[in-house]
DNA sequence: CCGTAATATATCAGGCTGATATATTACGGC
DNA sequence: GCCGTAATATATCAGCCTGATATATTACGG
């Protein structure tokens, strides 16, 4: 899925502007999707301009004015279809694992610390999704994610905790 | 890492042209990195330039002429600089997940077949990541992500079985 | 003999990220 | 009361990268 579809995705939990959009890629979306400010503010303007989203300016009294946008029944429709023809692709890519590949190129101290530091992000991760899940109000669709999530994140960090024994030697306080 | 300094990487497992370089990105790298053509070429290209590699043209008796290149000392250091340097950054994508993020918006068919190809991609990819593992001849460095690539898919395979009887109710046969 | 696949390189349009810029307000510390 | 930092809100740019497409050659199966 491409930025403007994420958008609409991200408009069908709700009315928001372009800033509140990316808090939700930040938030809601932050375990699987991502875009930057650089694509939604365009995106939201092409989607306007496509009747896909209605945009209303609300202006605050404490904060700058922001520019609302709304689904239109066609930007909701043009969603569902969207979900319909994915094809559920996925990317993964690491530079965690191509340290790892390398290993053998790596000081004993830098390999440590790579091991540890993934391991130390691994947690913060598993801990940021539990206490979203804990806090429940989820559909039977987003507890899933946040649940495979984990899944996914502990079973990576306790591959990690057992290797590390493989990798570090430790050496004997002189 | 950027393409080039994923170039030396791959360089490092041996001489190869821009060609035996992607398949590389395809195999040995395949479930933790990826780089195009179009990034690659220019890649050595600039490479060369820097003196980071060097390239020979060698004609063949059957197949196009290819430019090999070869890895540089100062390349080799440039590489293992590099992977000192890098935070170990991870990139997850997945439009997977956004469709069970919405579940309640897909037919139950498109449902079901999400599930269904989901988990056979995990099969397929496990099979892939075992296969290569059997074959051993691996540094433990590259025996880690090939077990690692494996325990993730697997959790990921196991939570998706477990969570299909949730998403997917069988309507009796008419 | 034909189509498809593999080898080998190259390029382009378009999309996206990361960085940066601007303006406003809130808030904590001194 | 003042200052710096953070949050709100939008916008833009250079540069990188992907996906698609093009070209040429050879191998192979039907």
């Amino acid at each position: 899925m491409n930025t403007p579809e994420l958008c609409l995705g991200a408009l069908l939990c709700g009315d928001a502007s372009g800033y509140e959009i990316k808090q939700r890629f930040e938030t809601i979306f932050s375990h699987f999707q991502k875009a930057s400010f650089a694509a939604i503010y365009p995106a939201l303007t092409r989607l306007e301009a496509d009747g896909l989203v209605t945009a209303r300016v609300e202006t605050q009294q404490k904060r700058p004015a922001k520019t609302i946008y709304s689904l239109t029944e066609a930007g909701r429709q043009r969603f569902i279809d969207a979900l319909h023809e994915s094809q559920g692709d996925e990317i993964f890519r690491s530079d965690f694992v191509l340290q790892m590949f390398f290993a053998e190129l790596l000081d004993a101290d830098k390999l440590a610390e790579t091991l540890e530091r993934h391991e130390q992000r691994l947690r913060e991760t598993i801990a940021r999704l539990e206490a979203v899940r804990d806090q429940g109000g989820h559909s039977p669709g987003q507890r899933f994610t946040l649940d495979y999530g984990i899944a996914v994140k502990r079973a990576s960090l306790a591959f990690v905790e057992q290797s590390k024994a493989t990798f570090i030697h430790e050496e004997p306080e002189p």
